[in-house]
Formats: structure tokens, sequence, C-alpha cells
DNA sequence: GATGTATTTGCAACTATATTGTAAAAAGAT
DNA sequence: ATCTTTTTACAATATAGTTGCAAATACATC
């Protein structure tokens, strides 16, 4: 996670936008801007109040969510607690590949693990996706500072 | 998850609930009944469905689901897909503790995995609750039915 | 077994979240 | 500059989950 951060240009975001098939507009630009300045993946919610100035309408930032996601940009998990987040995928950033993400199942609040951080061992009759570690991990449990 | 499985009775489920300070009524029997022949979790939905001919309220359901979770005989989790699902939980059931989960991204099926198939390392700045095993681990991925 | 009290149910109303339809606007190719 | 397709913005609609409350039920006590 330590990695420094690529952070891309608005020209180079509109490349990034087109490079997939997708048209670069404003708000397209305007989310990915917002999630490469962001430390740790963002509801649907946080991004809606974050571009809050730009006033864009609900509908367009929840079917841009899903075509970025579609495309690959962005990637959409549900870490637990039943609420949809949005993180730039590696390939539009200067990460390490999937890591596992820790969530608090009391405050909600998502924490990057390093991806060293898991190691699943793969018995018989485990999914194959398991086997060729094509699968995402999601831990829950009580973060330090609400378990205090 | 091979260990036998133990089936109550009903009158095994009444004691059971009302052992947790909640009276035992035909809804709350009816759901343990079912979660207690269901090998996987099960969505509020499907537990609707499933307990239709009883015709039981949705608000009834839902009521019941979580004060069941809150008085600690069942879990409710989030498999990734942003679908509550709800299970009996060990100490109500013949198994093993808290076991990871797979969930398929595609068709959304939950397979429960062996709980050894998981190692969690903890390095040095990992939250306290993965050091001291208070955690759940929810594995999301393409199921061999789906990746076929 | 009858009675009384607190819990629970069932229905309806409501809130929040998410999706869909569509006319108008904007992107980008020619 | 023009044309075609995609995308936006607004409204309407769906889906999931919650809340209020009167009537029904559980169960403790007589």
């Amino acid at each position: 996670m330590k990695k420094e951060r690529i952070v891309r240009s608005i020209a180079e975001l509109r490349a990034l936008v087109r490079s997939t098939g997708l048209r670069s507009t404003g708000p397209r630009v305007a989310v990915l801007q917002q999630l490469q300045q962001a430390i740790t993946p963002m509801s649907h919610a946080e991004i809606a109040e974050a571009l809050e100035p730009a006033g864009l309408d609900r509908a367009t930032l929840y079917r841009n969510l899903i075509d970025l996601t579609d495309v690959g940009l962005l990637s959409r998990t549900d870490h637990g607690d039943h609420v949809w987040r949005f993180e730039l995928r590696d390939k539009a950033r200067g990460q390490t590949e999937q890591h596992p993400h820790f969530t608090c199942i009391d405050c909600g609040e998502v924490e990057c693990l390093p991806d060293t951080s898991i190691e699943v061992s793969a018995p018989h009759r485990t999914p194959r996706a398991i086997r060729n570690h094509h699968f995402e991990v999601q831990i829950t449990g009580r973060c330090d500072r609400c378990a205090a």
C-alpha cells in the first residue's frame, strides 16, 4: 500500500476513459479524480457528497460508477457492511494487485491491508478460483478505535 | 463443515429461543427450523419464500432475523454481493467456530469453506482484531460452475 | 385453568437506496 | 460545421429495510 501513488492530470484521466471505449465526460473525470485522491474505497454517498459542488445527478453517478466498473477502471465491492464502495483499480493507479480490506463492524471504516497479510490455502474441494488466486478477500471485525 | 449437524426438535428450538430471553413464537421457531436445515446462509428473500406457506409478514421476518441475531442465535453477514444472509450460529448447531465463506460474483451462490483454508498473518500495523483472531473472512470470486 | 402484563405480530405507512425511461445535451467521428 | 451515438438530467418507478401502532399472543402469577 505504501507504493507511491500515480496522480494523473485531467487530460490523462480523459485519455484513460477514452481508452476503454467510453466517452470522456465531466462526471466521469470528476469521479476518477475524486477516487484517485481517496485513500480508501468510497461509497456512492461519499462520492456524491464530495462532488456536491459539481451538483451531478444521483442516477448519473450510479450509472457512471457501474460503467467505470464494467470497463475495469473501478472495483465495486461490498465490504461486509452492506454498502457498495468503489475504488480505482490498480491499472489506473500505482498500486499492487488486489489487496484485502478490513471493515469495522461498528463504525464502518474501511482499511486497506497489505496483500501479504492473507494466506489462503487450497485444500481438495476449494473452488478453482481460490487455487488460481482469482478472488478478493474481505475481513470484518472491530477496528482498534472501536474496540478501545 | 463435515461435522454431523445437530437437528433440534420443535420443543428444543422453543426452549432455545426462551433461553435467550425472547419469547418462543411461531415465526421464530419457523425461522430457526428453516435455517437448521439450510446448508448455506439464507437471505431474507429466500427465507421468506421458504416460509411462504406460513404466510408471515415481511416486517415480522425482518424483526425476527435481527432479534435472533442480537441474542446470538443467528449471524447476519453480507457476503460481498450486497445481500444480507442469515445463518444459525455455532452454539445453536453442530459446527466448528466461524468459518470463511466464498461467494460467487456471478450467480451469488454462497459456499462455506473449511476454517483451515485461510491463514491470516499479522504484520506490524494490522488491526488488533486480526491478531486476536476476532474477525470474519469473506472471499469473492467466480465459482467453478460459473467459470466453466 | 383464568387473569394480567409485556412482548410480538400483522398491517400500513414510510424512508432510503437503487434502477429505468426518455427527451435534451454533449462527445467525438466525418 | 454536421451527423450519429452516447451520455446526461430529471422524473418515475422499483426494491430493501424500518417504524408506528392496534390487536393478538406468550407466559408468569394467581
